[in-house]
DNA sequence: TGTACATCAGTGAACGCGCGTTCACTGATGTAC
DNA sequence: TGTACATCAGTGAACGCGCGTTCACTGATGTAC
């Protein structure tokens, strides 16, 4: 069979959004290359038609997720007027839907220390998409928006990976009140 | 070789210690039976004299490090006034000193979405744990400490997580630095 | 006191399985002549 | 217009390796008689 020029490109794709996807859910060392390749439609072997090894997929798909959840949120953020938007973030950020829905969250909640842990590019790549958020932050001065940037952001994160953890669907709830609350009142 | 009655608990124990320190360096997918008893002197073979697989030593392991950083924060807490010890708490959980050395930190900065995947078991053992430290919280009321142990506690693993990620130290000290003065004047 | 046997933490080779990667092949379409 | 060949995304079996687990064995000491 021969394809359509863009075949190749939107194949490759949607194997790179399906590896977002489980990854965000099971963690980096969690789906395989075969498991990809079938959430794909696709069987093992063609894998290598298109990345040279996991590893490669592993880098693209970690900022494929970066870009999805980033898109969410700034479309959500449309009809907000730009001084409100942080607060639109933590709404967004703490809600019961992120938490419940890891494989389509902010990568960072669903993956920070594995991605500490993982190779010096990969680091420095998901450090510099994470800043594209300051510019949204609270603040007069650069200076304190990307202070209010570190915090918002540590904070919403740790509340919702450690949400996460949490047993109890209203202990749950009560955390990521907690930090709604705290946040939206502290800036 | 016959050995004295409590040497098999000892093994055991410095075993549990290894895998606790490797899982916090390397993740939960990281250190392999082997490696962990390499660690502790021993040969791959002996392990399963000592437990029923290696699910059974991840979770012990885990709760290890709870143990162990909590005595490690506990010692330095003794001088510390009971109302002024949730800022020293902060202090040294939100050290460059903690941040840089994950293997003898705190689990949930090292493991939170890990933990998070893990079977109810191991989080409900988990989250057990982590309200040991509700009672240092600010607060006039039970009701008030809680809340503000969610948003300490998750404010801090997030910001140690996140800083993990950075690839510049300055970066890192200016997240933690940034996180620290927030919460200390927070409250 | 001496001998035969039991005990048990630890050894290290072997097994089985899953996973990343390789490879010869397929089959539909395009191209050369 | 017809025939031979090239292209290339995708297939699925096979390979090699690491890892969790099993197992027969070791060797030092305790116990029975």
């Amino acid at each position: 069979m021969r394809y359509e020029p863009e075949h190749k490109t939107r194949t490759r794709d949607r194997i790179v959004r399906n590896a977002a996807r489980k990854l965000r859910a099971e963690g980096l060392g969690g789906p395989g290359v075969a498991s990809v390749m079938k959430a794909s439609g696709l069987t093992v072997g063609g894998f290598y038609k298109h990345f040279r090894s996991k590893d490669e997929l592993l880098a693209e798909a970690i900022a494929q997720g970066f870009s999805e959840s980033s898109e969410k949120i700034r479309s959500s953020l449309q009809n907000v007027p730009h001084a409100d938007r942080w607060k639109e973030i933590i709404r967004w950020y703490l809600s019961a839907e992120h938490c419940d829905h890891p494989e389509v969250g902010c990568p960072v909640a669903a993956l920070a220390p594995e991605i500490a842990r993982a190779k010096f590019s990969i680091r420095k790549r998901i450090a510099g998409l994470m800043k594209e958020w300051v510019e949204f932050m609270p603040g007069p001065t650069a200076g304190e928006r990307e202070r209010n940037f570190f915090v918002i952001f540590s904070a919403m994160a740790g509340a919702v990976s450690i949400a996460r953890i949490l047993t109890e669907p209203a202990d749950r709830q009560r955390l990521l009140a907690s930090m709604r609350d705290h946040l939206l009142h502290s800036f």
